[in-house]
DNA sequence: GCATGATCATGC
DNA sequence: GCATGATCATGC
């Protein structure tokens, strides 16, 4: 069946909406376990009536439209997320060099997509999933310019000889996603001996949850930056250029500057003075395009006035069950640091608390930065198997000691001095805010940090 | 001054 | 009520 015109393309695929794919399936396909391309498959040969293919082409050839069938799912607090990273075409290193951004094959294949959303419910048969919407994606102009620039990257490192050394946190939308069973999938590159792994284009899953929200709950997003804007400058240094001219000044200066109210203490000041900074009043950094679509926290770094922070830096609490329950390569712990980008807003206090306890606190400048995967594969695991390792072999200890006139909690898990990226510390409300552990122990809750020393040598160029 | 445990303040 | 970011308090 050949569609003509992207209306009748369009007619047909909402039709689907509503439907489950067991009613659409015509070959018993879902019936099979494993094939995991499956719901996809049967979109195509069920209710498309085409065969299924693997070319460079776009499946609907004639419109140069692409389908997508992808999932998304309800979180505990009622807010839609796509539950994957949607995987486009693999990226032939030896040819994709040779091309241009406009005749290259990610353009080539995926320049429209038929987005077919379905909701996927854990625990459920998915003949029994069901289709929500069906869209006809285009990239919007900004997003499109990040996306160039993320292939640019992309195509230079391949450049370089260093197709071995892609990583997803290399790039903002389009990542470079490894694909394959496993770490022998690999091919050749052109400008190096060495095998680098198969990896295939894809919209990073926090752009994928944007598309999802936007088009199943019609939540729009604000953006703070242009198309016109990032023909001029890459997305990281328009990012750097926003915040150039308040480098120097006090962060009551800036607030004066932009008519805030100065008020340190809140939690949200320094998220309304960013937001002010890229041009947005009063508005929650969790509504910015760009930070949502590429998964951007931000992060306030205080600075004493000898480069470090006094404090590490706290993170979720931790638990338990989970990160006993999965996998290293699946865990929590490794996806937290593998998908989120940091935005590090730097201030110094220029006294000592001592010196002065009414000090200022100066801005000195962003750190736009992702946790090397190196850390991650080393320290970060290093942690995540000495909890589970103290767990698991039931080795935990809990002590409770007088400290002066206090009775305190003690743990053996992994100090600051562990291994100088990341340690584990107490969080709760108070001494009686605990948390069960897999043994039914209880334990005050417990998050993890980075150290401070680690995160004054991250921004340590700032200063 | 640092390490470690405790707990506060805010906002959803 | 709880998660999160932030900071305090004490002992060595």
């Amino acid at each position: 069946m050949i569609y003509q015109t992207m209306n009748e393309l369009m007619e047909k695929a909402r039709e689907a909406e509503g439907k489950t794919f067991g009613e659409i399936d015509n070959f018993n396909r879902l019936d099979n376990k494993k094939s995991k391309g499956g719901l996809g498959q049967v979109v195509e040969e069920s209710f498309f009536e085409y065969a299924v293919n693997s070319d460079a082409r776009p499946d609907f050839d004639n419109l140069g439209v692409e389908l997508k069938v992808t999932p998304f799912r309800k979180n505990t607090n009622g807010t839609l997320s796509a539950k994957e990273r949607l995987v486009l075409n693999i990226i032939n290193y030896m040819e994709e060099v040779n091309t241009e951004f406009k005749t290259s094959s990610f353009w080539t294949k995926n320049q429209k997509l038929l987005l077919m959303f379905y909701q996927w419910v854990p625990e459920v048969d998915r003949k029994d999933y069901q289709i929500f919407k069906s869209v006809l994606y285009t990239f919007p102009e900004a997003d499109l310019e990040i996306v160039k620039q993320d292939w640019d990257l992309i195509i230079r490192k391949i450049k370089e000889g260093k197709a071995h050394e892609l990583s997803e946190g290399d790039t903002i939308y389009l990542g470079a996603a490894s694909k394959g069973s496993n770490k022998t999938s690999v091919r050749d590159q052109p400008f190096s001996r060495i095998k680098a792994m198969q990896r295939a284009f894809s919209l990073k899953q926090s752009y994928m949850t944007a598309l999802v929200r936007k088009y199943i709950k019609n939540e729009d997003l604000i953006q703070f930056a242009n198309a016109s804007e990032l023909k001029q400058k890459s997305f990281k240094e328009l990012l750097e250029y926003k915040f150039k001219p308040f480098i120097g000044m006090t962060d009551k200066k800036i607030a004066d500057i932009h008519g805030i109210t100065y008020n340190p203490k809140s939690k949200s000041f320094v998220a309304i003075v960013i937001s002010a900074l890229l041009g947005i009043k009063g508005t929650k950094l969790g509504q910015i395009e760009e930070f949502s679509k590429a998964n951007i926290q931000f992060k306030t770094v205080r600075l004493e006035p000898n480069g470090k922070p006094k404090e590490s830096m706290s993170f979720e609490n931790i638990d338990f069950y989970q990160w006993t329950s999965e996998e290293w390569e699946e865990s929590y712990l490794r996806e937290r640091f593998y998908d989120t980008k940091f935005l590090f807003v730097v201030f110094q206090y220029t006294e000592t608390k001592k010196e002065n306890p009414n000090r200022e606190l100066v801005f000195k400048g962003i750190k736009f930065w992702n946790m090397p995967e190196e850390t991650v594969e080393n320290e970060i695991k290093e942690l995540w198997e000495e909890v589970n390792r103290l767990i698991n072999k039931n080795e935990l200890e809990i002590e409770y000691v007088m400290r002066g006139k206090k009775l305190v909690e003690s743990n053996n898990f992994p100090k600051i001095s562990f291994n100088g990226v990341t340690h584990i510390r107490p969080k709760g409300a108070d001494g009686q805010d605990k948390v069960a552990l897999p043994n039914g122990n209880k334990i005050t809750k417990q998050c993890y940090w980075l150290n401070n020393t680690y995160v004054a040598d991250i921004v340590k160029d700032l200063i």
